[in-house]
DNA sequence: AGCAAAGCCTAAACCGCTTTAGAAAAAGGG
DNA sequence: CCCTTTTTCTAAAGCGGTTTAGGCTTTGCT
């Protein structure tokens, strides 16, 4: 592989000169430009990227974290579509990726695996709000955007979904196919998006003046375990039942109808089912599932344009992102007559 | 940040030492390792990966590149289950993974990429065949593992599906349930699954004495729209249809299932449907698909060893991978009485 | 012609670490 | 007790770039 003392020896010049027609520096001649770039064509030569960013302290790279236990956030079906917004819009960029191996419990956490690797900007997500080493990123200087996270700082923001307006949509459209008995069933309670849509459920709820009963709102977690048991919960309760689930994520939401459909029990027959995220299976599965619809890609893209933003014009404060949600109505819900 | 040289200087040692106490070379007392590293615990310091790389030429990083143009590898469903596989093992060993911004047509590829960031090793899938970049790249002494592409060379090989005997599944499924019209909807010719499974199908129908139409077999690409399209042009045909439809990918399955339903037809009633991939949306459609599954999570799984075996113990040549599929029965499939 | 200002180029220090070669100190051996 | 080994440590030269400060030509102006 070939150097830049290479190409500085070939070309007749020196070092410096080389990396300054590299870096495009204004007192570089056209001339010399013009011959040092084909002497760069022809030897194919191409910079190596680590030692530019030991002396630049650039790397042209982000950093990525996903922090979901069970389930890769490659696999996940929200962040997935988050990443691949991400990458869309870096890649245009020409910035590489890192995802960094990331262990619950590693001593070093994301300020020094940064750090270490000299990434010149990082996304978060599904990172818990209690994390200890969440402190160290936020206020260090490095850009930071946090996804469903409502952090920021120095060099740091975040994007996230209206949550509390998606509730109040789910809630509006049962009310205006008639339903009035409304159940929810909520993800863990610890992430910011799970306590929005609880918020926006309960505010909805009242300004509606609807039957508020506790024991229709039971929790579980992001997936489709959760839902299903949760589902079976309320299926054993002994009074009578809600006629409309609203199921904080489509995950919950597919669960549930398993349960529902395991009593023999009909979607939207018995039970009308609201979903929230429009995950990509959401469309596929029969009844088709109606659902607050987030724009992942979306967010993906405006994260990175944020971060791109943190880089590049270094000020101290952003506005976070907020985006709105759509209601996408599909087969799961129906009118009560 | 600290740097070593802090190290050194609290410790009261030289840098060299504290370099290797860092990589626990033997010629350290244990005294002075044990107090170097009480230093390093207490500073908080974290050696800069970026400057390692670049003296030791090791970055404990890996490359990754899906060559994939409409959609990312990390949403596609099949590439994300094995880049899943791959993050999981990588990350037990705590390598970083680098997902590199990779355009169509760009000058510098693969072999460049890879050495500019110094990783330890690249998979690629999703690759063309005919990608002009990839011989620089199997030329090259760089740790190598392809997915879905038999290339191998010097520390490069490969891991791939047994696409023959999965299409040999399929057809003897199909047969065992009293089909004899056999259709089969494929994927892009130039990819090698694509080849395989149909020399897998065209062995077995021989093999079986069945009848062969020739234009019982359409050409698409793994896409749902693709499956869609070249449903409609099966069902245009004015001779007898098949019975079964042996398409090449789940996502061709589903795209044709759906031109079928739009026709008024049902599945299995009016055709059997059997898919190849198993992928996640497979288990929620309606019917659910009988597919050959792959198992994607092993395959990455398989790679990312491949990959750390290349690296680690540099031998010239490696025995490729190739994994058994499974028959997935479902609903799509009936029995012909 | 003389002098300042541009324009163009380069030497050398530096980024933070690894590694080689060798020095100093400690341990053995006769 | 001196000499050889072994053990333990360090100085210094990289790795492949960037960047600062300054030197040499040209050019422009009076």
């Amino acid at each position: 592989m070939a150097t830049i003392k290479d190409i500085a020896r070939i070309a007749g010049v020196s070092v410096t000169t080389v990396s300054k027609v590299l870096n495009d520096y204004p007192d570089i001649s056209k001339q010399t430009k013009k011959m040092v770039k084909q002497v760069i064509a022809r030897e194919n030569y191409r910079p190596n990227a680590i030692a530019r960013s030991l002396s630049s302290h650039k790397s042209h790279s982000i950093g990525i974290f996903f922090t979901d236990h069970r389930n890769s956030g490659l696999r996940h079906p929200f962040f997935r579509d988050i990443i691949y917004g991400i990458e869309k819009t870096l890649f245009q960029e020409r910035y590489d990726l890192i995802l960094f191996a990331h262990h619950w419990g590693d001593t070093f956490s994301y300020a020094e695996k940064c750090q270490s690797r000299q990434v010149d900007g990082v996304v978060l997500m599904g990172t818990p709000g209690n994390d200890p080493h969440l402190e160290r990123l936020i206020n260090s200087e490095l850009p930071t955007v946090f996804i469903d996270l409502e952090l920021s700082g120095k060099n740091t923001c975040y994007v996230i979904s209206d949550n509390v307006a998606g509730a109040g949509q789910a809630v509006s459209y049962l009310v205006e196919l008639g339903h009035e008995q409304i159940g929810m069933i909520m993800g863990q309670k610890i992430v910011k998006p799970a306590q929005d849509r609880l918020s926006g459920f309960k505010q909805r709820i009242k300004e509606l003046h609807l039957p508020y009963q506790n024991e229709w709102i039971v929790e579980a977690d992001f997936s489709e375990n959760g839902g299903y048991h949760a589902m079976n919960r309320i299926l054993n309760l002994s009074g009578p039942y809600p006629t409309a689930i609203f199921c904080q994520g489509d995950q919950i939401a597919i669960g549930a109808m398993r349960a529902i459909e395991e009593r023999g029990l009909a979607i939207p027959g018995d039970f009308s089912i609201i979903g929230f995220d429009d995950i990509e299976i959401s469309s596929y599965v029969r009844p088709a599932l109606t659902t607050i619809h987030q724009d992942k890609i979306l967010m993906g893209e405006k994260a990175a344009q944020l971060l791109l933003k943190i880089i590049n014009t270094g000020e101290q404060n952003y506005t976070p992102v907020v985006l709105p949600t759509k209601l996408k109505i599909r087969d799961s819900c129906r009118r009560l007559s």
